[in-house]
RNA sequence: GGGCGUUUAGCUCAGUUGGUUAGAGCGCAUCUUUUACAAAGAUGAGGUCGUGGGUUCGAGUCCCCCAACGCCCA
């Protein structure tokens, strides 16, 4: 590299171009390994193609990208599938918003034509995820790259409910299930929210058929009309006398049974439950249970239907109103109280759901359930972390059936027909014996194909050459708040088709929050937008506050101010980078010396060093992404720049060329280390830097994770220099504490100790780091200045002459204070080594850590003793 | 009602086989434009690690109780 760095790291321009290099190079695919490597793969969990990508997406991607570059540096095959979702509800909910605002709906253009718009809306919103997905960094493997609706796909979709069909675990049938109005289709369980709300409760005297009354208390007058029973406690002393005789239903004047049932909570309302089985989940079982009549009084538009009676026709609301007026003005009712209760509502579009009686397909999921907990169980998937494991096996335990069909127009047709004589047929093809068959209408829930997504993006149910190659995948990365939606299924799913697991490790995540820890939404207009910040300050920086910011399973709150934050950590990396090419000769790949050919400093940070490796690497293993971040950070702007650098300059200024020579062979080698380690974490930047360095790779994306060199991990070196590094220290306390000018030159004398060979070596050390003059070594029992400073580390003393500013008293208070803190720390460490207890059962490590220390607090504690003394002589 | 999580400096958060004097960033205070970086450097103030017990030679870390907040399931 001949030319020299820019002043400052453009990202705006150098983000583009890099990544743009990557993939042109087809350094995202897998193929860039030997053929014989190990792989590692990532599903990407599919954004639904409803809009932009929002701060959620930007932390799945910062994760999944580290995950994926740091395994293809390993040297694996590193496979990051990429794709999104048709997301059924979301998406038709967006187009027919759109359409609304057009003046039109679905139903006025027709099926064709709305299925058109569509495909128009998912490519126009494909086009901004994927351009997104590239501002940040995705490392993913373009050419793999699958939709839910691809042919293939969908193919993938029919083979698994055919499948499912033929081994009977696929029905239909009439059941309540959960009834979005608005869409006028029926969600899962899962697709409901349940929320308390403020609400009211209506009493009313429920007329017997003999004369007389039983008093009721419901949440939803308008059900009353669909009644067919009133419900006691057996044992209920009120109400047991009225088993058994019969009610009318206000307004019709229908006939139903007083029943007795223990499910009835006597405690509650006025302890009598009218029972509506078609428009309520726990009237429904007691229903099943005394064979009572069944009657819907709701049309799929949740207006009251003829069963109504004179109410058909009305929302289902205005009925409330309609008929509680009624009620009272037949003298019917008692009071209305204000209540707060559980209120059903549409994860998608947050209407209020409505049980209701209806014909869907049905997955009896439990045999899949029962193989996807033993997997887990035996440790086939682990999760990450491990607490979700619980939760994992209670809702596998307690599954109910699975409503997986749809009544939209987005998505998977059902691969059903029906035949003239009412027959059922399932299949992939439509029935071909000539007579009429039917096909379906409905569309299957989008999880039904996003749970097959691991295999089925890989080529499945064709045993393509990627599924043998690269399935089962490694590591599913994803928010913990689509355990149940996605994961599980996709685990049900990968093991009854495939008898694998589809994945070995799930890696939750938890929600982006907002730096007060709200949560994100519209209506609070806390949105952060990733691109916004991305602008401001580039991906980098924002992808490592997503990274060091979280722990797993946690939310984060992001502060937009650790992003600036972590822009100017970029930017010093940047000008540590700037500084050490700018110093490289032409020569300038010079090798690393041997350790023992090091000077102190340099034997110090590359000990530092090797120690990071190791720990990074092990952090990485273990998934703490966020701990090892922020290690790297620690030590290139603690050790590295505060220090190294700095003390470098001396090799570099007024070094011979041998030890220049050597410094710039340290520099270099921790700085490209340093990026390779940072590289998973913010491959922009290092990436641009890494083009400027003398490297042995052409690109830091295919550049080799390093490896620990255990001989170059240097106690002895790290104790002295972190010795050296308390002096200068000192040093500079002592000058802002004696107000001494920031620009004078200090001369200091030195009592060495045991260390007089380093102090004779590094005396530069105070030159450059302490602005310290003359420094000179004292022999034993030479004389020192009165009027010193004085400061200590282990058996060290620096003494710093200030004839014009020392007031004795003071330095004096100073070391007393020095003197009692040393006791202090004295006496706590003889105590504890002088606990025989502790000496036998602690780890040996432990204890000579506790000798060490205790030697040098002695040894200082001497000097300080010896100093006060000599103080004390004075005046 | 059952289960889970969180609680550490003014704010946002680390702290994973229990072991130095509990750390970082931001903010705050004082000082410095010395040729990588003022997007910087130096120094400092600031914490009885939610409460109360227990285990242990040793507890922010393990166990139990309680409290507050949050989430999931019913």
């Amino acid at each position: 590299m001949t030319q020299g760095m820019p002043k400052n790291f453009d990202f705006a321009e150098a983000e583009a171009r890099i990544y743009q290099w990557w993939e042109k190079n087809g350094w995202f695919k897998p193929e860039v390994a030997p053929p014989d490597a190990e792989t590692f793969v990532i599903s990407m969990p599919p954004p639904n193609v409803t809009g932009a990508l929002h701060i959620g997406h930007a932390l799945f991607v910062t994760l999944e990208d580290l995950m994926v570059r740091f395994a293809r540096m390993q040297g694996k095959a590193a496979l990051w599938v990429p794709g999104t979702d048709h997301a059924g509800i979301a998406t038709q909910l967006q187009v027919e918003k759109m359409l609304r605002d057009e003046g039109t709906s679905r139903r006025e253009i027709g099926y064709e034509a709305f299925l058109d718009r569509t495909w128009e809306w998912k490519r126009k919103y494909e086009g901004t995820i994927k351009s997104q997905l590239r501002r940040i960094g995705a490392s993913c493997d373009w050419d793999r790259e699958r939709f839910t609706l691809d042919d293939g796909l969908s193919a993938a979709v029919q083979e698994v409910f055919v499948t499912l069909y033929e081994q009977g675990l696929i029905y239909r049938g009439p059941r309540l299930v959960n009834w979005s109005p608005g869409l006028q289709t029926a969600v899962s369980d899962l697709e409901v929210v349940r929320e308390e709300e403020e609400g009211q409760l209506f009493f009313f005297n429920y007329p017997l058929e003999n004369g007389g009354f039983i008093p009721v208390a419901t949440t939803r007058p308008e059900t009353i009309l669909g009644d067919t029973a009133v419900c006691v406690h057996p044992e209920d002393d009120r109400y047991r006398h009225l088993i058994g005789q019969y009610a009318l239903v206000p307004m019709l004047n229908r006939r139903i049974p007083v029943i007795a049932d223990d499910y009835v909570d006597r405690e509650f309302g006025t302890g009598a439950l009218k029972i509506t089985p078609a428009h309520d989940f726990n009237d429904y079982e007691i229903y099943k249970r005394h064979g009572l009549e069944i009657i819907n009084v709701m049309n799929p538009d949740a207006t009251m239907n003829q069963n109504a009676g004179p109410y058909a026709g009305m929302d289902r609301f205005e009925c409330r109103k309609k008929l509680w007026a009624d009620m009272e003005a037949a003298g019917m009712t008692v009071r209305v109280q204000p209540h707060r209760y559980v209120v059903p509502r549409a994860f998608r579009g947050n209407e209020v759901i409505e049980p209701l009686l209806s014909e869907q397909w049905f997955v009896r999921i439990q045999p899949l359930a029962e193989k996807a907990v033993q997997a887990v169980r035996d440790g086939r998937i682990k999760i990450v972390p491990e607490h979700f494991e619980k939760v994992y096996y209670h809702w596998l335990e307690n599954i109910e059936d699975w409503c997986v069909s749809r009544q939209l127009w987005w998505g998977h047709r059902i691969p059903a027909w029906y035949g003239p004589d009412g027959e059922i047929y399932v299949g992939k093809q439509a029935p071909t014996d000539g007579r009429e068959w039917t096909p379906e209408l409905d569309v299957l829930d989008t999880w039904f194909s996003s749970g097959l997504w691991p295999f089925s993006t890989l080529g499945w149910p064709d045993k393509t050459a990627d599924l043998e190659r690269y399935y089962p995948t490694q590591m599913m990365e994803t928010g913990y708040d689509i355990l149940f939606f996605w994961v599980a299924r996709m685990i049900m799913m990968g093991l009854w088709f495939t008898d694998e697991v589809p994945f070995s490790t799930v890696y939750l995540h938890g929600l982006v929050r907002d730096k007060d820890g709200r949560k994100i939404s519209k209506t609070l207009g806390n949105v952060i937008d990733p691109l916004d910040l991305i602008e401001k300050y580039g991906a980098d920086p924002l992808r490592f506050t997503l990274a060091t910011g979280s722990t797993p399973g946690n939310d984060i709150n992001l502060d937009p101010a650790r992003v600036e934050r972590n822009w100017k950590f970029v930017n010093k990396i940047w000008q540590m980078a700037n500084f050490i090419t700018s110093n490289l000769g032409e020569d300038e790949r010079a090798p690393l010396p041997a350790h023992d050919q090091l000077d102190l400093p340099s034997q110090w940070i590359v000990s530092r060093l090797n120690s990071l490796i190791g720990l990074v690497s092990r952090l990485f293993e273990n998934y703490q992404y966020g701990e090892a971040g922020r290690q790297i950070d620690d030590f290139l702007w603690g050790d590295f720049a505060d220090w190294y650098i700095e003390i470098s300059k001396h090799a570099l200024y007024n070094g011979t060329p041998e030890e220049k020579r050597a410094a710039l062979a340290v520099l270099l080698h921790v700085l490209d280390t340093g990026l390779r380690l940072l590289h998973p974490f913010m491959p922009f930047m290092t990436e641009e830097i890494w083009r400027f360095l003398p490297t042995d790779s052409e690109a830091l994306i295919l550049a080799s994770w390093p490896q620990v060199d255990e001989a170059r991990i240097d106690a002895e070196a790290e104790r002295k220099m972190t010795m050296m590094m308390d002096l200068v220290r000192g040093v500079r306390l002592a000058r802002e504490q004696y107000n001494v000018e920031p620009g004078r030159k200090i001369g200091i004398l030195v009592s060495p100790g045991e260390q007089r060979a380093a102090l004779q070596d590094y005396s530069y050390l105070f030159n450059r780091l302490a602005n310290v003059g003359e420094v000179k070594l004292l022999d034993t029992n030479a004389a020192v200045p009165e009027k010193a400073a004085t400061v200590v580390a282990s058996d060290v003393t620096v003494y710093i002459p200030l004839a014009d500013l020392i007031d004795i008293d003071a330095e004096r208070e100073r070391l007393a204070k020095e003197h009692e803190k040393l006791q202090d720390m004295i006496s706590r460490s003889q105590a504890m080594l002088g606990n025989e207890q502790f000496v036998q059962r602690a780890r040996p490590d432990v204890v000579e850590r506790e000798r060490t220390k205790l030697n040098d607090l002695q040894a200082s504690l001497a000097q300080v003793s010896e100093r006060l003394e000599t103080l004390q002589t004075i005046d």
